[in-house]
DNA sequence: CAGGCTATTTATAATGT
DNA sequence: TACATTATAAATAGCCT
C-alpha cells in the first residue's frame, strides 16, 4: 500500500523501522477499533517494539530490582555495569480497545466472554514470562562463564605478584533496592581491592 | 476497501457480522504479523467476539464454579435456572504473534521489553477482571431485587392462606462444585416447599 | 454457510517541507 | 526529526457460487 511493494522482513535502517512502526501501529489499532465496533467484540492489542536504542545504565538494575533473581547466589558477576549496557531500553506501548465493554447491560453481555479473555491473557502472560525467564537464565550463564574465566586469569596474575586473590561482592540480592532510580550504575563489585 | 464505504457501527445482521468478523480478524492478525517482523517487535492480539448465540443452561454454573462469588451469602436467588439462560456463550479466539520471541540471542534482546509486555498484559487483565466483577455484581443486584419482590409477593400470598413463609436455599457457595459439568441446572432453591 | 471474485476504499512507502 | 502529500499496494463489501 505504498509507492512500492515491500518485502515482509526486518527493516534494517533504524529510523525507517521506527517510522514504519508508528504508522503501522496506528493502522493496527484503528483496525482493531473498527472490528470491535462493527462486530461487537472485545479486542486487546499489545505491541512492544523491539527497538533497542538509547541505553541507560541502570536499566538492568531496575530489572533485578523488580524481579528477585532466585539464582542470586550464583550471580557472582564480574563487571555488571558492562553487562547492563547490553540491556538496551525500548519503546513500549499498550492499546486496549474495549468499545464493547462499555455499553453492556446485564442480560446480553456475556460475562463468560470476559472470563475467556482473562484466561487468554493469562496464557499470553505465561508465554511472555517463560521467555523472560529463559533469557535471564541465559544471561546468568554467560555472566558465570565470563566470571569463571576472569577468576582464573586473576589467579594467574595474583600468583605472579605473589598475592592472594580476593573477590569482593557487594549487594547481590539486595544491592539495587535503594539506589536504583535515576542514578548511575553503582560500583557493585570490586576485584582485588 | 469494499464496494462501498461502510459506517463504523455495529452490524445488526448476525451473519454479516460473523462474515465481517472473520474477514477483518484475518486482516488484523496478518497486519500484526507483518508489523512484528518488519519492526522486530512482539505483538499480541486477543480478540473475543461478542456473538451471543446458542445458549447452554449450565454456562452460569460453570462460571460460578470457576469463580468463587464472594457475595454468595447475598445470593439468595430465585429461579437461578432462568437467570442462567440469560448468559449466552460466545465464540472466542486467541492469536499471539511472537515472531521476534523466537530468534533472540542474549545480547540484543531486551529482557526488559518482555517484562513490559508482561506488565501490560497484567494491566489488560485487570481491566478485564474489573469489568467482569462489575457485571457479576450487577447480576447479583438484579437477582436480589427480583428476589425481594418475590418474597414480598410470597408473604402476601402466605398471609392470605394463613401460613408462615419459609425460604429454603440449597447449595449457595458450594452448590455447583460437584455437579456442574454437563448436567442440567440443579434445583437449587425451593420456595415454600 | 464457506469460499472466490472485483470494484472500491483504505493503508502506507516514498517523497516533499 | 516530525509532519503533510500522493502514488500505489493491500484490504475488503457486496456479490456470486
Amino acid at each position: 500500500m505504498g509507492r512500492r511493494k515491500v518485502e515482509i522482513k526486518r527493516i534494517e535502517n533504524k529510523s525507517s523501522r521506527q517510522v514504519t512502526f508508528s504508522k503501522r501501529r496506528k493502522g493496527l489499532i484503528e483496525k482493531a477499533r473498527q472490528l470491535s465496533i462493527l462486530c461487537e467484540s472485545s479486542i486487546a492489542v499489545v505491541a512492544v517494539s523491539g527497538l533497542y536504542d538509547s541505553a541507560s545504565g541502570d536499566n538492568m538494575s531496575k530489572i533485578i530490582d523488580r524481579y528477585e533473581i532466585h539464582h542470586a547466589d550464583e550471580l557472582k558477576a564480574l563487571d555488571l555495569a558492562e553487562k547492563i549496557r547490553n540491556y538496551l531500553p525500548h519503546k513500549e506501548l499498550l492499546e486496549i480497545v474495549q468499545s464493547k465493554l462499555e455499553e453492556s447491560n446485564v442480560d446480553n453481555v456475556s460475562v463468560d466472554s470476559l472470563i475467556s479473555m482473562e484466561e487468554q491473557l493469562e496464557t499470553a502472560l505465561s508465554v511472555i514470562r517463560a521467555k523472560k525467564t529463559e533469557l535471564m537464565m541465559e544471561d546468568m550463564k554467560s555472566l558465570q562463564k565470563r566470571e569463571k574465566l576472569l577468576i582464573e586469569e586473576n589467579q594467574i596474575l595474583a600468583s605472579q605478584v605473589g598475592k592472594k586473590t580476593f573477590l569482593v561482592i557487594e549487594g547481590d540480592r539486595g544491592m539495587s533496592r535503594e539506589n536504583g532510580s535515576g542514578n548511575k550504575v553503582p560500583e557493585t563489585l570490586s576485584l582485588l581491592k
